[in-house]
DNA sequence: AATTGGTGGATTTTT
DNA sequence: TCCACCAATT
């Protein structure tokens, strides 16, 4: 039994008990927002709410894991039939059992953001128009924009206007969609068929959203949808870092609208920080202007200041990052977990990994460039997708050459146009080859092109409906010799054959693992696919205990760590200058950005810089990021020369040292 | 007609 | 550094 009134303070108290009715949480960085949450869901099963009628959403995978773990460690329940999802997951599962009446098959793909640009190419190709002319990814861009009602089309448009168009019929005609639709396709159908908007509402009588800051227009439509009377969202202004996807923390205005007689629970007690972290990062969200005032209060007094260290290039900050955490975890005998490295861009991650690995720092990766979307992977993807939807000619082309069977630019083109001709899938154009002997294909590619048919029938055969999907799916990686074609691609590198093969095995190992699991109550390869297009990367791995947290400040979003590394806190990385070129109201963005970073950090933040940065093949000089100058100068100590270890500083660590080789030599 | 090797360009954040 | 696109070569 969960003593409620003791381990909440009366904010939480009331959050976690109104559930009914509701209720909007405005809860302030480190305030315990996720812990409102998992007590809440707690509650309501003690109330003797089934676990099938609470749907709780959140933003990112982490989160929703995050999440259902504390719940079930919480509870000590088993947590079958509660639902705990991102939005764009929850839009799948619905998708899963209502596309059809919309006109899509039950095995559609999802599309990511390469699939996309592929597909953009083929609809301008289809179009008659120059691909080069386009920039592919505005495109993208436009598209998603239109469909999150982030922009309507202007008059001008009309060409874009146009390809957005052959865009919508291929997707469905490739019996696709993508990541936009996932979450404006349920709308669709909930509008078009009230009856079934009806069941879910029916079904999920308690909803809750965390992040509410960074739900788009478009998910906030979809849960008035949903939603009745008994939601309680939970969010913070200052902390909203996702508009360019769409977030629109007007939500919360719309949401006090929506609902008027809501609840309005404030949570303004930091227990996180300490209030040298929290007077930093109050000065700093201070600069922006539009933001509702809120004031945190910290019980932890005082705290180590926050070090600002200046090096001479990225290898060598990360270098002292290394040293710094081995020194921080020899003398204050902190956990690796303890550590969070958070960076602004994906590519600086690089050289913290390989510092980590030259000094045997165990560290974890979250985010970065998703093990799923390396070159390898995709592909064996593809056969999966090419597999479990023969309509997705985005995925077929992808493979239709890989490993080489002779099918290049020349034979994919004539291909294509058959395809067109008879308004059919490519897949079904290669059927139409082989049985007319069409002649504009020669004889040897007809050949390869049927035993890339018959082999693509006989798998469908295999992996449909089948257990021991990863055993197959070996055969198949086998069957295709991918091990031989990553040797003749990559000539005179067998490390980087080796590292590529290394991985699809890890896949399939993934995916045994998956099968395997009790808890997974569907193992198709249905479910495979839909499961890894929402997952940004493996998190399968789940000895996360140990292990150094790196990721980007994006990712970091709803964790907490004692010690935070702060790297590339530059001019033109934060705020980074990309974005501050997009538009007026980018700064305030990145400010927040910066604003979430400081408020990771339990006990201590280091931040630093490079005197010189590499950006491309030029090497600059580089600046302090100006967000520092917004931290009080008594709250920072700096440290711009690399300072020799004074006397007792070596002493500790030699003390340190010294302490546990004698427990070594105990045991 | 497929493949190889070269050149040039470019690098935000996530589902 | 890595990757996508392009032009010459087999």
């Amino acid at each position: 039994m969960i003593d409620y009134r003791n381990e909440l303070n009366p904010e939480q108290y009331e959050g976690v008990t109104s559930i009914e009715g509701p209720v909007l949480i405005i809860a302030g960085a480190g305030s315990g927002k996720t812990r409102v949450i998992t007590y809440r869901i707690a509650y309501m099963l003690e109330k003797g709410i089934p676990q099938s009628q609470i749907l709780a959403l959140t933003f990112t995978n982490k989160a929703a894991k995050e999440m259902a773990d504390r719940v079930r460690e919480l509870t000590q329940r088993k947590l079958q039939n509660l639902t705990v999802s991102t939005f764009h997951a929850f839009g799948v599962q619905i998708l899963r059992k209502e596309i059809h009446n919309i006109g899509w098959k039950e095995n559609f793909t999802i599309y990511d953001e390469v699939d996309k640009h592929e597909l953009i190419k083929e609809c301008l190709k289809e179009l008659g128009l120059v691909v080069q002319s386009f920039d592919i990814a505005s495109l993208a861009y436009t598209f998603s924009g239109i469909k999150n009602g982030q922009f309507v089309w202007e008059g001008h448009q009309k060409t874009e206007q146009k390809i957005f168009n052959e865009y919508q019929a291929s997707l469905k005609a490739y019996n696709a969609v993508d990541f936009d639709d996932l979450i404006v396709l349920p709308i669709r159908i909930f509008t078009e068929f009230p009856a079934i908007r009806d069941k879910y509402r029916n079904h999920y009588r308690y909803i809750m959203v965390d992040e509410f800051q960074d739900t788009s227009i478009e998910q906030y439509k979809l849960l008035r949808l949903l939603a009745d009377k008994n939601i309680c969202v939970v969010g913070d202004d200052d902390q909203s870092i996702y508009s360019w996807r769409g977030a629109n923390y007007e939500n919360i205005l719309s949401f006090e609208k929506d609902w008027p007689e809501r609840k309005l629970i404030t949570l303004y007690r930091n227990y996180r920080s300490t209030t040298t972290i929290l007077d930093a990062a109050n000065s700093v969200i201070a600069h922006n202007k539009n933001r509702k005032e809120k004031n945190l209060q910290s019980p932890h007094e005082g705290g180590s200041l926050i070090e600002v260290h200046l090096k001479d290039n990225e290898i060598q900050e990360a270098d002292f990052i290394a040293a710094a955490i081995r020194e921080h975890k020899l003398v204050e005998h902190f956990r690796y977990d303890q550590f969070g490295v958070l960076v602004r861009t994906n590519s600086s991650m690089r050289f913290i990994e390989e510092a980590f690995i030259s000094a045997g720092i165990p560290y974890k990766l979250t985010g970065g460039t998703s093990f799923f979307q390396r070159k390898e992977i995709k592909d064996i993807i593809s056969y999966l997708r090419a597999i479990a939807n023969p309509d997705d000619d985005i995925n077929l082309l992808r493979i239709i050459n890989v490993p080489r069977r002779g099918l290049g630019r020349k034979s994919v083109e004539i291909i294509s146009e058959i395809a067109r001709a008879n308004e059919s899938s490519i897949h079904d154009a290669l059927n139409y080859i082989i049985y007319s002997q069409d002649q504009h294909i020669g004889s040897t590619a007809r050949g390869e092109i049927a035993m890339f048919i018959d082999l693509l029938a006989r798998y469908r055969e295999e992996l449909l409906g089948k257990r021991g999907l990863a055993k197959r799916i070996k055969k198949l990686v086998d069957e295709i010799d991918y091990w031989g074609y990553l040797v003749s691609e990559n000539p005179n590198n067998d490390k980087a054959a080796k590292w590529k093969f290394l991985n699809v095995e890890r896949l399939i190992q993934g995916i045994e693992m998956w099968e395997q699991d009790p808890d997974n109550f569907d193992p198709t390869l249905f479910a495979y696919l839909n499961r890894i297009s929402l997952v940004s990367r493996e998190d399968q791995d789940e000895e996360s205990g140990g292990k150094v947290n790196v990721m980007t400040i994006h990712a970091s979003k709803g964790l907490e760590f004692d010690i935070v590394f702060i790297p590339g806190c530059e001019e033109g990385i934060i705020p980074h200058a990309r974005s501050l070129e997009e538009s007026a109201s980018s700064l305030e963005e990145e400010r927040r950005l910066f604003y979430v970073a400081l408020t990771r950090a339990r006990k201590k933040i280091i931040i630093s810089g490079c005197r010189m940065r590499r950006r491309g093949s030029t090497t600059t000089e580089s600046a302090f990021s100006p967000f520092l100058e917004e931290i009080p100068e008594n709250l920072i100590t700096w440290k711009l020369e690399d300072a020799p270890l004074t006397e007792e500083d070596s002493n500790k660590v030699w003390d340190a040292w010294k302490t546990m080789l004698n427990n070594k030599q105990s045991k």
